[in-house]
DNA sequence: CTTGAGGTACGATGCAAGTCGTACCTGAAG
DNA sequence: CTTCAGGTACGACTTGCATCGTACCTCAAG
């Protein structure tokens, strides 16, 4: 089965100020962090991130990335798949997953 | 006289998180979007914004901006002074101002 | 059918953040 | 000196948001 795309903002209505709150948040960042890395674009399974939190938050933070327009929620039914929509932000905001790279100074160095 | 520069972090230590969050409130990021477009990066007053708020929560901003390493603040008794950290950014977020400058798609034009 | 895992909806809660009122400080101009 | 504009400190208020508990849904495997 092919499973539906859950709707989000179209590539040119991505907003910057949605972006930018989508990424304050360090769970959401991490997954951002982790999809980025990934230069194959696979798709990917919800609990494949090991968040440190409940089911129902997970929903939460997917659903504001979505809705931010970073990535696709592609449903199942009883599952939810997951890709970065890198194309169309790279289109709309070229560098910002680079950006994401950088998080810490050569890697991951202490602090 | 000179006046003194308040403390904000190293070029080294800016925190991605910290930037992210400074850059999802509306106010701050239309300071920084100003800012980033003026490349001579002269130091301007803290009213040249014209931001609609009250001179308190202005004070509360530009500490946050100071604090997430964006902005330097220059202290000179009864004014003050604001400078964008462009160099140390670039280094450390390359592509960062940039981004601001897309804010709206095609410049500041509606469609 | 029943069961169980993955996911959502709704509400409640606790905390962080944006905003402003009041009071106070600093320095320049009268 | 006094006056006044720019700025800060502290506190109160309000909103937004991350989190989770409970209940319910969907589908695949028994």
């Amino acid at each position: 089965m092919t499973g539906k795309n859950l709707v989000g903002p179209g590539a040119d209505a991505l907003d910057l100020g949605a972006v930018f709150r989508a990424l304050a948040d360090e769970h959401r960042r991490s997954v951002m962090t982790e999809l980025a890395a990934d230069r194959s674009d696979s798709e990917r399974g919800c609990n494949s991130f090991n968040l440190p939190i409940s089911k129902q938050t997970q929903t939460h933070h997917f659903r504001v990335l979505r809705e931010a327009g970073l990535i696709d929620e592609i449903d199942y039914g009883n599952r939810k798949g997951i890709r970065l929509r890198r194309a169309d932000i790279e289109k709309r905001f070229p560098g910002l997953l680079t950006l994401l790279g950088a998080e810490s100074p050569g890697g991951t160095a202490p602090r």
